[in-house]
DNA sequence: GTCTATACTTCGATAGAC
DNA sequence: GTCTATCGAAGTATAGAC
């Protein structure tokens, strides 16, 4: 997925730094990727990414930013729409889902990010994280108001309903390496089944009774 | 915690290196990390590493070998006790938060390992996580032999509930960074209230009505 | 077992020609 | 916008004295 632009002109080298970064920042995380790997998978000699990006960080940064932002953008969407909680519930579980689906590199990328501290992300990164779960607790507080969700705290409905939704995606990162598809942890599940599963056990947790 | 060895024998810069490594593995990662860092932090000098372990990889799964193993005859042992199998799943539950706060660095390094598709792992240490999903397999199928769980995908049922406890543990991590504190996602949690809330969610999806 | 010193490699980043 | 060539820093690992 290419960066957001304000207008819509083709960029097709600076487009080709991003991608190769997002996919090997995803699978490798900042540090064990070089701007080397980047230049060849890209297919660009390596001094362009210094022409199109300030460095590495910044080149980090901004796969983080982009992807960050579309999810703050639908979640918003959904926390907005005219539609009961739970329905909105649903639509909170499918849309990560499929998100990842688009761009694969986003579950793990962040995953590794946070299990690092989240030391390569400024404040402004960090508020795009903040616009999600904001959206994710007007949908929490609206459920409540309507008497159809317990209460809660937010943070334990969040990470109950996210945390499984990224553990499935790193999942099937370590089942993608080589010789590791007879482990019994590993077995692949349909996207389908893991998003009616999220939605289950969100309605569970959150029953009133 | 100091890596298992057959006899009780003191190595206090063998001791010293594993638990430097274990603390900045789980902080920066394996790439984040250099053998100077682990000296440092040790106090011994780097040559002393090349010693005691044939490489950064080896001293890297040694760490990673040591907590997985603890952590597999842990949940063997709750899978085999005679308690019901609701009263089990409350201990696994439970279990893995103490194991967390025994060992901090636990999670973030699994978390990190996993996100990047376990490249530093061999088949030898990952059968140690087939060990832990095993025994909780078997707590999963006691239950519903008993008919007091409903039929479930297992590696969803894993997901249910490991997945929310490390996205705790690396949230916890984030928030230790300087100036992150205000950020909502990052309000400190009990584990007290952590487990309870495992243990409540993990009964709740796990009902046969 | 412990230390100093260093060989060898990789990596991020830039200068400067075109 | 793109390329070649390279600098300087950092990192892994080892040799060899004690």
């Amino acid at each position: 997925m290419a960066p957001t632009r304000k207008q819509a002109d083709a960029v097709p080298t600076r487009d080709a730094v991003f991608n190769a970064g997002a996919t090997l920042f995803s699978a490798r995380g900042f540090d064990g990727v070089s701007v080397d790997d980047i230049a060849a998978l890209a297919g660009v000699n390596k001094a362009m990414i210094y022409y199109h990006f300030a460095d590495k960080l910044t080149l980090y940064r901004t796969v983080v930013a982009d992807m960050l932002s579309a999810a703050g953008a639908r979640v918003s969407a959904i926390a907005q729409a005219e539609v009961a909680p739970s329905e909105k519930l649903d639509r909170f579980v499918e849309n990560f889902v499929r998100l990842a689906d688009e761009r694969p590199w986003f579950p793990t990328l962040m995953l590794r990010e946070i299990a690092e501290g989240a030391p390569h992300l400024d404040l402004d990164t960090l508020t795009h994280i903040r616009t999600v779960f904001l959206g994710f607790g007007r949908i929490l507080h609206e459920g409540e108001a309507a008497g159809v969700f317990r209460t809660i705290h937010p943070i334990l409905a969040y990470t109950s309903i996210v945390g499984p939704l990224i553990m499935n995606a790193a999942r099937e990162r370590v089942a993608a390496q080589p010789g590791r598809q007879h482990l019994p942890m590993l077995v692949a599940i349909s996207h389908d089944d893991l998003i009616a599963h999220g939605q289950e056990t969100a309605r569970r947790m959150l029953a009133v009774k």
